[in-house]
DNA sequence: GACGGAATCC
DNA sequence: GGATTCCGTC
């Protein structure tokens, strides 16, 4: 059983991070702690003990150690290293287990979405030393409900060698390129059996994923579109609970997969397991028993799901184009269409999601089965009432394209009164406990995803998108489209966002696919003329809606002119008061010319003040300068 | 020992 | 971004 170099446990090759290629010293402090952990020569040093996932640290200085040669940091101590440790505790990557020294322990359910995000499902080799599975053929048990049902202490099952493969190639590529001597990657390399050494990383990995099935099989969604949402882990705990599950294959193979950690190294009831923020919660109560279809199909959605709700954004900076369906949400009853059919459009994927530098051909292999799809609204956002309405509804506009932290300054900036959104730093927005949903959906069993312990991330990054608040603005103005208008139109200097959001490809026409919402054009072509939503609405130059703007208000001042005489006996008593208004303003003015909104946020932030209440009116027109030599700024639409 | 802020490096 | 380094606090 706990053979580790024998399983076969095999990542594709995109799984593996540029940092892990050999030679490289950006290797992360997780991969080298995996990389300790799975060799034996250092159990003496660090090992698997305790619950599932966890680890201790048997000899903190010599981990360090080890630690330090391979960073070439000879400088380094364990209290360096525990504080790169700690810093994976907001990652949810780690934890530490209270009361126990120097023990951590892997939520390789995190670790693994954000890492290796498109864990290939299609290999045929499994990892043997991944928790058993009790009953063995096709199905599949899930964990005890509670750490008390399972006894079995069992080092070996609680030791996730099936990271054997993954460390095997950590440890190839964690060949150092120190020259002191003392290189953590040569004990390393000399642990490595003969036969791993033997065994180039093309046959040892790339060589053991084909044949592939299709990913519109593997990706395929259920009949039920909105079927992957309605399995959640706690409401509807069903086989597609997207909880992690021990995926090991029955005689047929029939999943055979190469799955994520995360997957494979699910407890099993033989297993001590822990609630763990990502692993646990959505086990809780869960014993299910499911054959290797339903198992196939779980780990679809599962899949899917990731990218829908889970997945850390970082990990979509990498890929680029994916089209983001854009609900319009006339009928919030009408959540099902959001769930959209890989291979209904196929040319959506044609994007890579490969992102392996070097490594292109890669992605174009592995097109993108997923797309992202509107986060359920969450009970708070439920209960924001309609005044929060607005925003919401257009929400999904920017889920399409917030994956920049940037929006949380707009929508610091835009918040008036008691913030409805808590705004956090990704790194913080997974907390199970910290969950808030912001989603236009209404539909019930849609929301518990969002509960997940994974976190939404992209809905509560998505919806302070300055695109979403711009177009909800627009909207509202009703100087917009009656769909979302296309983020053309807003302004975007920063090349830096354009690396942050998604890319629309060339024939990104889902509108007449018979989808109910559009979709939003994350980003076109440079040049491409401003599309045109599927209501057929064009999409308003945003100089001209401030000029509209501007000529709407030149010409209140005009009418409020005669008024001026008489306001400025009262601006004599109350000049303190406009002053300090007018210095709001003109420090609001300032953000926006200092960029201090991205991506269009000075179009939000003007959007939000106009019109200005009459007091303000010399604010407004320092403000409608302001605006005018934005528009001015912002050529294209 | 553990934690986390802050500055800094790469 | 992911540490590394330093440090104050508990």
């Amino acid at each position: 059983m706990k053979t580790p170099a024998d399983s076969g446990f095999a990542f594709p090759d995109w799984a593996y991070k540029p940092e892990s290629s050999p030679g490289s010293r950006q290797i992360q402090l997780w991969h080298f702690i995996l990389e300790l952990l799975r060799k034996e020569e250092y159990h003496d040093v660090i090992a698997w003990q305790g619950d599932y996932g966890e680890f201790v640290i048997k000899d903190p200085d010599e981990v360090a150690r080890l630690w330090g040669a391979r960073k070439c940091k000879p400088q380094m101590n364990y209290d360096k290293l525990s504080r790169a440790l700690r810093y994976y505790y907001n990652k949810r990557i780690l934890h530490k287990t209270k009361g126990k020294r120097f023990t951590y322990k892997f939520n390789f359910n995190k670790l693994v979405l954000v890492n290796y995000p498109f864990i290939d499902m299609g290999s045929g080799r499994v990892p043997q030393s991944a928790p058993p599975v009790p009953t063995g053929g096709n199905h599949f048990r899930f964990p005890p409900s509670t750490p008390s049902e399972v006894l079995s202490s069992s080092e070996e099952l609680r030791s996730p060698g099936m990271f054997s493969s993954v460390a095997r190639r950590m440890a190839r590529g964690s060949v150092s390129d120190c020259s002191d001597g003392t290189s953590t990657n040569s004990e390393l390399e000399e642990a490595m059996g003969a036969d791993e050494r033997g065994m180039g990383p093309e046959r040892a990995y790339r060589g053991l994923l084909p044949p592939r099935l299709p990913h519109d099989s593997f990706f395929r969604v259920y009949p039920n579109p909105a079927g992957l949402a309605r399995h959640g882990p706690r409401v509807h705990p069903e086989p597609l609970s997207p909880f992690p599950v021990s995926p090991l294959p029955g005689p047929g193979g029939l999943l055979a997969p190469t799955l994520s950690p995360a997957l494979s190294m699910t407890p099993t009831p033989h297993l001590p397991y822990t609630p763990s923020p990502s692993l646990s919660s959505p086990m809780l109560g869960s014993h299910f028993s499911f054959n290797a279809e339903d198992m196939k199909h779980y780990l679809q959605a599962h899949t899917q799901s990731v990218y829908n709700y889970h997945l850390s954004p970082r990990a979509f900076l990498h890929y680029p184009n994916i089209i983001i369906p854009q609900p319009h949400r006339p009928t919030p009853e009408k959540p099902a269409a959001h769930h959209l059919h890989g291979q209904q459009h196929p040319s959506l994927f044609s994007h890579s999601l490969g992102q392996q530098p070097g490594g292109g051909e890669e992605g174009q292999q592995y097109p993108s089965p997923f797309k992202l799809q509107p986060p359920p609204l969450g009970r708070k956002q439920r209960e924001s009432g309609s005044s929060l309405a607005a925003s919401s509804s257009s929400s999904s506009s920017s889920q399409s394209s917030s994956f920049t932290g940037s929006s949380q300054k707009i929508n610091s900036a835009l918040s008036a009164g008691p913030p409805k959104i808590k705004v956090e730093p990704i790194s913080d927005i997974e907390s199970e406990e910290e969950v808030e949903v912001t989603d236009i959906s209404d539909e019930d069993e849609l929301n518990h995803i969002d509960e997940d312990d994974e976190g939404d991330i992209f809905t509560r990054t998505a919806r302070h998108h300055p695109h979403h608040q711009l177009n909800n603005h627009l909207r509202a103005n009703g100087n917009g489209s009656s769909h979302s208008a296309p983020p053309h139109a807003n302004p975007d200097d920063d090349p830096d966002d354009d690396e942050e959001v998604f890319k629309t490809p060339a024939t990104p026409s889902l509108s007449g696919g018979g989808l109910a919402f559009p979709l939003i054009h994350l980003k076109s072509e440079p040049g491409q003329a401003a599309p045109i939503s599927p209501g057929g609405t064009r999409c308003i130059p945003l100089k001209l809606r401030f000029k509209r703007r501007w000529s709407e208000d030149q010409k209140m001042e005009a009418d409020g002119e005669r008024d001026e005489a008489e306001d400025k006996k009262v601006r004599a008593n109350g000049e303190e008061e406009v002053g300090g208004k007018r210095e709001e303003v003109g420090r609001r003015v300032g953000e926006v010319e200092n960029g201090g909104g991205r991506e269009g946020a000075g179009g939000v932030i003007l959007g939000l003040m106009l019109p200005p209440p009459p007091t303000q009116r010399r604010a407004s027109s320092e403000l409608q300068r302001a605006t005018a030599q934005l528009s001015l700024e912002n050529t294209g639409c």
